[in-house]
RNA sequence: GGGCCCGUGGUGUAGUGGCCAAACAUGCCAGCCUGUCACGCUGGAGAUCGCCGGUUCGAAUCCGGUCGGGCCCGCCA
């Protein structure tokens, strides 16, 4: 990577290069000053080279070099050299040379930056970060993960276009629909009143390509939502957006596992997948065993459903919410019998914060016998749930009962969690890949009083299921499938309603009147009846994906250009007020509340 | 829309009613130093404790508000 500056970078000067006559330029990642003998590690994205000046061979050069500080871009001319015995690092590739100064030159000074770059910190506050996130970016770690995620689009899209798929771009310029989530929305100057919206995914766009012929599509699109930001989500963010035709569920799920397998043997080649080929779970089983739609399935302490072995106790927090219909699910903590109150306490909360009323929690004695607050209901019942959670003695028995069956897993889905973390079972460097599919079609909407999609609304029914979307819509599944990756969704999509016919009938059980429908999605409907072939495609999200990857828990930290969490750029100051004049322009008039 | 946590020299922390116009580490500046690699040694500068208001004889410390950041619930493919 010679240029106008170097003959080399700073990560690749190797034994090899010794008595070679090089030019380096980066930046002073450390200086060790002795008076007439002075050390530089030169640093950029390939590496660290150390230079030396020497004020009695190059007195110039050592003279230049002298003010030189730490992200000062600076460039070395000079010999290469094998460092003397005894001073190789070998914490350093290029540890075994060095390169002797004769010219030094200060391409361009800083300031003390605001936080170090040499060096890790964990404690630092990250709106400092991210407000000057062009050096927080020059960091070796965030270079690691911005290169990371680098190879790992890039080895996305081979392996895409390996098999046959197709890049295309759609526009962020679009019309507003009602998909899931709020729509970022851009005034038009040219027609005063009216709105595009940026897409929430491409969802109709490539639906489109699907019937314009080109059966295999990709892109790594952005997609925008307006909705409230967490560690896994921004309101901007990248997707690898697949579609494909003549498919289908099984097409697509083995196309995908295909391309995500070798794309993670390639980048990941040292940590293993779990199970392979991935394990599939219906959407009923992932809840039942696992009280998640998107399990972690690194560890066991599955779920076990104690609705039966409970029923007939003689105590209301199991035969309340067994009554109401719900269930009672319990999971064994191995080796937890002993666990303080104020354990128990953070799982308790933990149990609240998602929705269920409270945590049963029995520790199980060596005689077999039960302890905690609700033993004393149990008494005779203890063999039996013990045996009907295969429990040991010295293990805590954790319960959620709840009216509602999946919200009372989905508590105790994430006290499971927390259990793993705090047993160390969610072993990070395995992948644990599973597709969970078979969602329910819809759910019941009490506030709206209607039908709505469960996911994706132009999924299209299981076939096994068709014949109910009207008789029994809440029975219904569709051919839905989402992609979990150790306890994170990572991507979803689907069989796509093909049919014009089928999908308004679909729509129309979700509330939406014949004009509703083809005011949003007129394009679709009329492609519909175009010829439009079977199709079905998925959408995974690339940001999650890296961050997965590069072992960390939020994805700003594989996002070049983050937004905080209440949506803020501090970097460039977004979002900001506008001009007057522009205002006018876009015939927008500012109403403030109050 | 709601809950919780954080905000003290450039940075990270300590200080939780008077002993504090604030301590430690690192960074920064200056001097010395020819084999360092988190170089070392000596000296120095640097903070009205996010902001506003209140309680108190007295506030970094307590209370209210506000701003900024983070985590979570709701929301969200």
């Amino acid at each position: 990577m010679s240029t106008s500056f170097r003959t080399h970078t700073c990560g690749e000067l190797r034994s090899d290069h010794v008595g070679e006559r090089v030019t380096l330029a980066g930046w002073v990642h450390r200086r060790r000053d002795h008076g007439h003998l002075a050390f530089f590690d030169l640093r950029d994205r390939h590496g660290i080279t150390q230079v030396v000046t020497n004020a009695e061979d190059a007195g110039d050069a050592h003279l230049a070099a002298e003010p030189a500080r730490n992200e000062w871009v600076v460039q070395v001319e000079g010999a290469v050299r094998a460092r003397p015995e005894r001073t190789a690092n070998a914490e350093l590739a290029t540890g075994e040379i060095e390169v002797v100064v004769d010219r030094f030159v200060v391409l361009n000074p800083s300031k003390v930056p605001p936080f170090y770059i040499n060096e890790e910190q964990p404690g630092l506050d990250e709106s400092l970060r991210l407000k000057h996130r062009y050096l927080d970016l020059r960091r070796p770690p965030m270079q690691a993960r911005m290169l990371m995620r680098s190879r790992l689009a890039s080895a996305i899209r081979r392996a895409l276009e390996d098999d046959g798929f197709v890049e295309i771009e759609t526009p962020t310029l679009i019309r507003s629909t009602p998909e899931g989530a709020r729509d970022f929305v851009v005034p038009s100057r040219l027609r005063p009143g009216e709105f595009y919206a940026l897409p929430q995914s491409p969802q109709v766009l490539k639906q489109l390509l699907m019937v314009a012929g080109y059966d295999r599509y990709f892109q790594l699109a952005h997609a925008y939502r307006d909705e409230d930001m967490r560690g896994d989500r921004q309101p901007e963010h990248t997707q690898v957006d697949i579609e494909m035709s003549f498919v289908a569920e099984e097409d697509v799920i083995s196309t995908v596992e295909r391309m995500v397998t070798r794309v993670a043997k390639e980048i990941l080649p040292e940590r293993p997948i779990l199970t392979e080929p991935f394990p599939r779970l219906t959407y009923a089983d992932a809840m039942n065993r696992y009280g998640s739609d998107k399990p972690d399935i690194r560890f066991g302490m599955e779920l076990v459903d104690l609705t039966d072995a409970v029923r007939g106790v003689d105590f209301r927090v199991f035969s309340e919410p067994i009554a109401a219909g719900g269930a009672v699910f319990g999971i064994v903590a191995p080796g937890c019998g002993d666990y303080s109150r104020k354990q128990l306490d953070e799982l308790i909360d933990l149990t609240k914060r998602h929705g269920a009323k409270g945590l049963v929690y029995l520790s199980v004695q060596d005689d077999g016998s039960l302890h905690g607050p609700a033993a004393k209901f149990l008494e005779g019942r203890e063999a039996e749930l013990v045996a009907a959670v295969a429990a040991n003695p010295g293990d805590l028995i954790l319960i959620v009962a709840d009216a509602d069956r999946i919200a009372g897993a989905e508590a105790l889905g994430h006290v499971r969690l927390a259990m793993g973390d705090r047993l160390g079972l969610r072993q990070p460097g395995v992948l644990g890949y599973v597709w969970v599919h078979r969602f329910p079609m819809y759910t019941w909407d009490a506030e709206g009083e209607r039908w709505d999609a469960t996911h994706n609304p132009f999924s299209a029914p299981a076939p096994e299921d068709i014949d109910r979307i009207e008789s029994d819509p809440g029975s219904v599944r569709a051919q839905q499938y989402d992609l979990a990756l150790n306890g994170w969704e990572s991507g979803g999509g689907s069989i796509r309603i093909h049919q014009r016919e089928l999908l308004e009938k679909s729509f129309a059980l979700m509330g939406h009147t014949l004009e509703g429908m083809r005011d949003q999605f007129g394009a679709l409907l009329d492609a519909l009846e175009y010829g439009a072939p079977p199709h079905g495609g998925i959408a995974i999200g690339l940001d999650r994906w890296a961050a997965l990857y590069a072992e960390v828990d939020n994805i700003r930290e594989v996002m070049a250009f983050p937004k905080t969490q209440s949506g803020t750029d501090l970097m460039m100051d977004a979002p900001s007020p506008i001009a007057q004049a522009q205002l006018d322009e876009l015939h927008l008039r500012i109403v403030t509340d109050d």
